[in-house]
DNA sequence: ACCAATACGTACCGATCGGTAACATTGTCA
DNA sequence: TGACAATGTTACCGATCGGTACGTATTGGT
């Protein structure tokens, strides 16, 4: 495989002042573990592909463990960005908020090289419990369900946690199979599929 | 951790004529890969645990990533027989059979230990087209999703492709979401979430 | 009883894994 | 100028990775 060693400048941090070596650090983990996932990528590539060496790597990050950890805080971050954009998208309209989300989710599964969602991986890459990246996941997932029953709630479901829980399924089923299909998949029609389970699970 | 070599006679075959190398190493290469995944398990450790040798491993299968198509392949089979018995308990009945397949996924998925799809978490594991464990659990989705769009016509869907994806999606929804919050997760109604999805999807 | 084929074990390979020790260099601000 | 923090340089560590060369048991057929 051919290795320029970087182009993006926000790996790089070529334009107005440079990075960190932490920051550069963290932006590379994280297109590598996104791309690869993280028990595929040493973190020699991920010092290579920064452009800095191992020693700085740790003096910002206890382990590899931490810094996968690291890399999944800051993939929250931007998810609950995600999230709250579609939120304030429809205010007071929880079912128009979540077939927003949804349909972002649907157009994004459908580019080439989407790896659906990088803690629902993570999980599946470290089953152990205590592991540092599963737990960022777990928090994020309990939380998502959390908020998706309140939802639910919201919306007048006759079961609102079981409604919520649904639409966890069918999130979890759009990642999941974004990356086993491919454009094209199932996942293209998650929001249609939540509409209609939304439409049954009303009141009335 | 506690290395007992073996005791179960599935893996060691200690009951009638001893099992052959090559099906003890799959057999713990199946338990193994399952519960803590492929990546996480190295070859050293697959032939400890089934009191074999290396190069009786690799008399058997030509790499380690051979190995894990065939405990694909192998996770493949069972997974049929386990559908296709969801389906012989209610013909002519595509409704029913789909969701006595997932009522039984609903129920393993909350035995704690429970790691979801083994074919869709070394997808997850292995996102490079050409591995040989993806191809296989490719092939296998691509079936199932085929058959689950079969069913959904047959129900008499207004959409037979949007409900049968709709249907897969829950069924990886529920594979994922088991992983990840154990028993008591959402993947406990994915049975009654796939009754009102499929209500809602049938014509008139 | 013998032999060939099959099945298996001992010992080892280079490469890569995550991680570190010791020291040199740079840029910044006072 | 001097002190300090951040980073780079080089070389290394033991463990584990996937994989193999080569010799030894064991087995079934005649």
């Amino acid at each position: 495989m051919t290795e320029d060693k970087n182009i993006d400048p926000s790996i790089s941090g070529q334009n107005e002042t440079p990075l960190r070596a932490a920051d550069k650090i963290l932006n590379v983990a994280r297109d590598l573990f996104y791309r690869q996932g993280i028990r595929a990528i040493g973190v020699d590539e991920v010092v290579r592909k920064a452009g800095v060496t191992k020693p700085s790597l740790y003096r910002s990050f206890p382990s590899k463990d931490e810094l996968a950890a690291s890399y999944l805080r800051r993939y929250d971050e931007e998810f609950w960005e995600r999230f709250d954009e579609a939120v304030a998208a429809h205010p007071g309209d929880p079912r128009a908020q979540i077939l927003a989300f949804l349909s972002r989710v649907a157009k994004r599964s459908q580019k080439p090289g989407y790896r659906g969602c990088g803690m629902t991986n993570a999980a599946v890459e470290y089953p152990e419990p205590e592991h540092p990246a599963r737990l960022v996941s777990e928090d994020n997932k309990k939380e998502l369900r959390r908020r998706l029953r309140a939802m639910a709630a919201a919306m007048g479901a006759r079961d609102a946690d079981e409604l919520g829980d649904g639409l966890l399924l069918l999130i979890e089923g759009a990642y999941i199979s974004a990356q086993l299909f491919g454009p094209g998949g199932p996942s293209q029609s998650v929001a249609k599929n939540a509409e209609l389970l939304i439409g049954a699970s009303l009141k009335g």
